[in-house]
RNA sequence: CGGGGCGUGGCUCAGUCCGGUAGAGCGCUGCGUUCGGGACGCAGAGGUCCCCGGUUCAAAUCCGGGCGCCCCGACCA
């Protein structure tokens, strides 16, 4: 499993007089997060324009690392390289709606005969495409194919570095099985694949609970690196394990169980807050529910797209999940509504409930803690009034029911009732269990013992490699610079020559030969004209595990100086065993990478 | 798409309020000195001041429009 090849005859070795990519003083004021800032300061990357990224030869070394890294982790579980293609036709997409579905991040252009064309944000389609011709018998199934290609998703923000881009290279694999049974093999499969890779880049990995999004499809799971600089918001439960991402996380209530009283008004002068309502009575804002509007675009049997007005309910203490909601509405799309959208239901903003509402007037979605919970106090839909005793099913009615609370920081673990924590996480990878949407729209179909023709179970796998680069260098730097660990940096060792004098030279690039012919990857510091004081400080930012100094005080005292980047003392090798030290470190450095 | 900030040499930035010869530090080139944690001296190169238009005798500076980049929010595999 090691990087390493020892018996190749591949060598491996770069001059810094002549490697492309520079160290900058100080950083490009283009970033916060120092991820971003070490890896433009150490010459790994450089921005082209606003999240588009080039690598440069450092980052791409270390990228491939990583490429290799997810290769054989997916060809152990059976997968198969290919490449598909970057420009799709819209045909394709349109066939599984996504080209209506989705937004601007679509990137689309029209080519010179006239053709709809796409960029692509990701392969289902076409690997559906290919499976329709390719796969005719459930003797071929179950089958994985995957690649590592560059996406472009025209994100409305880009940020954070290489950890939102809009162009990005992705691992993604997808498995072709007969049944959801095969299915769920392979979407555990990929779970521990994912485990593995995780250990062998150095990067803690959090596996969550997750939304599909534009996936479609039912299970999933997001493979988390926490970090406060981390996008989506997670529920960990350091007790019984359980993790979900924000989105869909689930959480346990216990609601009052009081006996239904009558329904009454009162009046609440002014109080068009919960913070208001709860001063203005010796209530707390778990006696209250609210409404938060929302203006969904949905889609009806003529596949006509229109708009309408969704009011989702929750207790007054709680805040509302959009994606919860979009979920349980099937809304493609949710935007706030404005104050005359609310005002057309017939419900007055600051004083609205369901109340006496025509339920045809807004698509009413109701949390399960407000369906349980009776004798809440809700707006009157009169300014200054409200409703006591408001309870659910007898005094009004909605279209869905279902979990729509967003989780908080100590809200109870719905398995085991523990508090939950809220961490921030950024998402290096996903699996998704997408079933049969996209084989059926594309007709991707095999035959299986019985002669009857069925549709593939597809499973939908992602990495991001740039956003794994960017979060292990986030893992691993200190104030000097990146500290790279042995499976991702680009090179084993940095040699830095500190030769004033012709023979320190001389033995400088024949160990600089001789390391490298032994299979050791080297980045040699061979510059001249530079003072030590700048090699030491380039070497720390660039981040090798290993530096070795051959200088003529080295030499004075009887070899060369090995140190590890990530702390530990420097000694002094004699020249002859330094191929041998250098080897054994990178055995040790590596072993805590290798499963 | 809403809010905020920025755009001047390769990099970091000053100069803009109050119009009048384009600057500093770092980096780069040459020569010399130095040489184990971002050395020093001397000499030098390098700029459509983001773009377009306007005002003015005169615009980096004022006015209008556009573009780009960063941050927050909304959004998003």
């Amino acid at each position: 499993m090691s990087m390493r090849n020892v018996n190749s005859t591949e060598r491996v070795g770069q001059r810094v007089s002549s490697l492309f990519g520079v160290t900058l003083r100080e950083a490009p004021g283009e970033s916060e997060i120092e991820s971003h800032s070490l890896l433009l300061r150490a010459g790994y990357v450089r921005q082209l324009a606003t999240g588009i990224f080039s690598y440069l030869p450092l980052a791409w070394r270390s990228l491939r690392k990583i490429e290799q890294i997810l290769r054989e982790e997916l060809d152990r579980i059976g997968g198969q390289e290919l490449s598909l293609p970057v420009v799709h036709p819209a045909e394709l997409w349109q066939q599984t709606r996504r080209w209506y579905d989705i937004d601007d991040t679509m990137a689309r252009f029209v080519d010179r005969r006239d053709r709809d064309m796409l960029l692509a944000m990701t392969h289902e389609e076409a690997v559906a495409y290919h499976s329709a011709t390719e796969i005719h018998s459930y003797r071929q199934l179950p089958a994985l194919v995957y690649q590592v290609q560059t996406k472009f998703r025209d994100e409305l923000r880009a940020r954070g570095g290489l950890i939102r881009v809009r162009e990005f290279l992705m691992k993604d694999s997808y498995s072709l099985d007969r049944d959801s049974a095969g299915l769920e093999r392979q979407y555990q499969a990929h779970y521990e694949a994912y485990e593995r890779i995780g250990a062998r880049v150095g990067l803690p990995l959090t596996a969550v609970q997750s939304d599909v999004g534009m996936m479609g499809g039912k299970i999933a799971h997001e493979f988390m690196y926490v970090t406060p600089i981390g996008e989506d918001s997670l529920a960990l439960c350091d007790s019984c394990g359980y993790a979900a991402n924000r989105d869909v996380a689930d959480f346990a209530l216990n609601p009052e169980r009081t006996e239904p009283e009558p329904m009454e008004r009162v009046h609440t002068p002014g109080a068009s807050t919960i913070a208001a309502l709860s001063d203005l009575y010796e209530i707390t804002a778990a006696d209250t529910a609210k409404i938060v509007f929302y203006v969904g675009t949905f889609v009806n049997e003529q596949g006509e797209q229109y708009e309408k007005v969704v009011a989702a309910i929750v207790r007054g203490d709680l805040e509302v999940n959009v994606i919860q909601v979009q979920n349980l509405t099937g809304a493609l799309e949710l935007r706030p509504a404005q104050e005359e959208e609310i005002a057309m239901t017939g419900m007055v903003p600051g004083f609205a409930s369901p109340v006496g509402i025509d339920q045809e007037a807004a698509i009413f979605v109701v949390d399960r803690w407000v369906a349980d919970s009776p004798n809440l106090i809700m707006g009157a839909n009169k300014v200054d009034y409200h409703l006591k005793n408001v309870c659910y099913g007898r005094d009004y009615d909605a279209a869905f029911v279902g979990p729509l609370a967003a989780v908080f920081e100590g809200a109870s673990c719905a398995e085991c009732g523990k508090g939950l924590r809220m961490v921030r996480g950024v998402e290096v990878g996903n699996i998704f269990q997408l079933g049969t949407r996209y084989s059926e729209a594309l007709g991707a179909h095999f035959t299986d013992e019985n002669g009857s023709e069925r549709p593939i179970w597809m499973g939908s796998y992602g990495i991001g490699l740039g956003r794994l680069l960017a979060c292990v260098a986030e893992e691993y730097c200190d104030d000097d610079g990146l500290e790279l660990p042995m499976s991702v940096a680009p090179y084993h060792v940095t040699l830095i020559a500190l030769a004033r004098e012709e023979n320190t030279h001389e033995v400088a690039e024949r160990m600089f030969a001789t390391l490298t012919e032994a299979g050791i990857e080297v980045l040699y510091d061979d510059r001249q004209d530079v003072s030590p004081g700048v090699k030491f400080k380039d070497a720390d930012l660039r981040g090798l595990p290993l530096r070795v100094v051959i200088g003529d005080r080295s030499l004075a005292n009887g070899g060369a100086e090995l140190q590890r980047r990530a702390g530990g003392d420097s000694r002094l090798v004699p020249l002859d065993d330094l191929v041998h030290e250098i080897q054994t470190e990178l055995d040790t450095l590596l072993k805590p990478l290798c499963i």
